[in-house]
DNA sequence: TCAACAATTGACCAATGGGACAATAAATCG
DNA sequence: CGATTTATTGTCCCATTGGTCAATTGTTGA
């Protein structure tokens, strides 16, 4: 975290202006200690430290502790967003468009568990700040917005809302069982799970909807 | 929290050394103060007001804070297991087993917000808390046996794993979104998810496993 | 009744954390 | 170059927190 970063490219825009730099390192400094520490223990030194810099520095770029984080999560919902779309833009048909969203979300340099523990950490906060709240809003939005693109093609619109919830949640679901049991899931299995679930609800279309799910 | 629990019936014992009953009032305001404050925000204050209690009191109890908030998480989990439990026994069939675990889950007076953000602050410190770690184990471990009792009637054994696999995750996940979004998802849509799922996943069990999912 | 024990409290303490601020160093720009 | 703005540091402050401890108040059982 020292300066190798200063006249980089980071991400799909570079940064001129050295406060928009300073700001991205405090940024992903925050969330490597949330990685390690958890919400409870993220203090604003150990993220200087992190940073290579002093706390004063870090209130003078970010007003305070809660904003700073606030930002951290928009940071690495970016990360997980440009895989996604990136896997999206190459892919052509609905159901390639549907396979990009889903390996996209576990993308290999990204389904790691100390990324899972941090966002688990900024999620348990979601119920006490607002601005997490919206983020947390957005994001599913966009996750179902891009579902949605692919699923247009290959079910009627109610059946895709179904699938779409189901689709999030599963996806969530195999996420945090990486951040509690790492090594319990591997990131083909997670692909292969999702893309199953989708063949089944849409093998299952025009069947009988109740089915086997009813006989209880 | 005053006494009128003194001579109560708590779950499906009766505890009678005073000892254990304010162990048990305790543990609850601990996991109450959780659903409010998040681990960042629940000090021993908080709880020790919440059981009308001094602090004092709850150091006499538990060694430490986080003694206390490792039987909170064994308590939490002692409920859901017993709402799944009872059902279990009720249940004749495998597919009323499967069923029973999977209403069980999500059981009308406990799939709520606050219960899941407690739960989820728990979670987030499974990684630095290897206690916390071990409870998260057993749960799982539990959870598993009890889909496969229920699902070794109806499926090979590999693809009973993988059942198992999609269905913790889903019901996860379905749980997780219920703390970020609470009114995103119903007792009755969760249920039917993963009802769902699991039908579909059995309905796939002859055809072609790799199917509409290797499409991409 | 009295001694032993458990429960409970409140005071106390050292450590830490978030945040404010003044002082200093750098950089930018006219 | 000189002045104004920006970056950065370290110090200071106050509130909070986890945890210890001695003292007090029941409870219990012989």
């Amino acid at each position: 975290m020292s300066t190798w970063i200063r006249h980089a490219w980071i991400g799909p825009v570079k940064l001129t202006r050295l406060s928009d730099i300073r700001r991205k390192e405090l940024r992903q400094a925050a969330f490597t200690v949330l990685e390690r520490e958890g919400i409870a223990g993220a203090t604003l030194e150990k993220v200087a430290a992190q940073a290579g810099a002093s706390k004063g520095i870090v209130l003078h770029y970010f007003r305070n502790k809660q904003e700073l984080f606030e930002h951290a999560m928009r940071e690495a919902n970016a990360v997980l967003c440009h895989a996604v779309v990136a896997r999206l833009q190459r892919a052509r048909t609905p159901m390639e468009r549907l396979n990009a969203v889903i390996e996209g979300n576990f993308e290999e340099h990204l389904f790691l568990p100390p990324l899972c523990h941090a966002w688990l950490s900024l999620c348990a906060e979601v119920p006490r700040d607002e601005k997490l709240a919206r983020i947390q809003k957005v994001i599913h939005a966009r996750m179902r917005s891009n579902l949605m693109s692919g699923l247009r093609g290959l079910a009627s619109p109610e059946q895709a809302d179904e699938i779409v919830l189901g689709v999030t949640a599963l996806i969530d679901g195999l996420w945090l069982r990486l951040g509690l049991q790492p090594g319990s899931v591997t990131r083909e299995q997670a692909v292969r799970q999702v893309k199953d679930f989708v063949a089944g609800r849409l093998a299952l279309r025009q069947a009988a909807p109740v089915g086997l799910a009813s006989a209880g």
